[in-house]
DNA sequence: CGCATGCATGTAGAATGTCTACATGCTTAA
DNA sequence: TTAAGCATGTAGACATTCTACATGCATGCG
């Protein structure tokens, strides 16, 4: 059993939601990506940890799609960072996602916890 | 924007809990896959609808696995149907996806609702 | 001065699970 | 005979994630 090795840990995320988290994530104010990753990070409680290999593909997929803006910046580390920022598509699509989120979260609780007794329409 | 046409929907379900919602499923007693894909999206309210392109491989694969079980019976329709259920290894998958998922799901939802508030180790 | 450490960004390639689309066969009722 | 609903299945495309590697800067320490 220690041949297959990779990906015996199932996705450490749930496909779909990175985008959401760091949506969100903007929406309390600008960011560079290594941020991002610690402020999910600890929003979650350590629960969620993004990879590198996630982030920043994702981040750039959301500037692709125009969701996200950058600007090169001087970080208070005298580094250059990459400042993220939602545009108003970010919004709108956080929006989406959000509710897209509950949708899915609460069906799935419903399909785990069945309860016959809502009786009404 | 005609022309890209798929997967412009993003992906329905939640990847990595289907085969939870499998597992979960068979936990109320054995079930045909037809008959498990109803019950998801029943007991969803209508949410959760799996295809059988995904349904009949997740289903392959658990069985694979040694999670479930299959058995061919003749339905009430008079219909051969592949009988599935869960084995100890399933009970067992099914218990560590189920906390998986809880795990999961409440570190997006703190992710996404930080309240800093909660001062106790 | 040299080096390690932490911050910060990035890419390539593999793996996985889902989706779309198609295909088949049986049973029952019109 | 034909349509509709039940039931199982496969092939191929696709998106997103993961692992692993790579780079560079700034700071502090010996």
């Amino acid at each position: 059993m220690l041949k297959k090795a990779r990906y015996q840990n199932k996705i450490e995320l749930l496909q779909g939601t990175l985008d959401l988290l760091i949506l969100q994530t903007l929406q309390w104010g600008p960011q560079h990506g290594y941020g991002i990753s610690q402020q999910i990070r600890t929003n979650s409680g350590e629960v969620l940890q993004v990879d590198t290999g996630s982030l920043y593909p994702a981040l750039h997929r959301l500037e692709r799609q125009k969701a996200i803006k950058s600007e090169w910046k001087v970080s208070e580390n005298n580094q250059q960072v990459k400042v993220y920022r939602l545009t108003a598509n970010g919004k709108k699509q956080l929006a989406d996602e959000r509710s897209r989120w509950e949708q899915l979260s609460e069906g799935i609780e419903r399909a785990l916890n069945p309860q016959k007794l809502e009786g009404e329409a």
